[in-house]
DNA sequence: GTTGAGCGTT
């Protein structure tokens, strides 16, 4: 089930929280994370939400894509999942 | 103190 979505495009100072806010009202949010880097820490400026079912990650996906965040506009797709059903 | 399309870690 494709629930996972892909957000690109974020601001350097949106967070995992930044994100859950931000989906929280579009559909029921299982895991939200910003990816960082893994030497300093800070944001890749892009992350991944998912969501408790497919309709509300459609729902989020339509809602939020090309949308505004933290004065940035963002990109929200399925994500590449690592392991395919 | 920086960058700007992309697809991650537990």
């Amino acid at each position: 089930m494709k629930n996972k979505l892909f957000v690109g495009g974020l601001s350097w100072s949106i967070t995992d929280d930044t994100l859950r806010e931000a989906f929280a009202p579009h559909g029921e949010i299982e895991e939200a994370k910003v990816i960082l880097d893994r030497n300093t820490g800070r944001s890749r400026g892009f992350g991944f939400v998912t969501f408790e079912s497919a309709e509300n990650a459609k729902a989020a996906m339509e809602a939020m894509d090309n949308a505004v965040l933290e004065e940035r506009s963002i990109h929200v797709d399925y994500a590449k999942e690592r392991s395919r059903d």
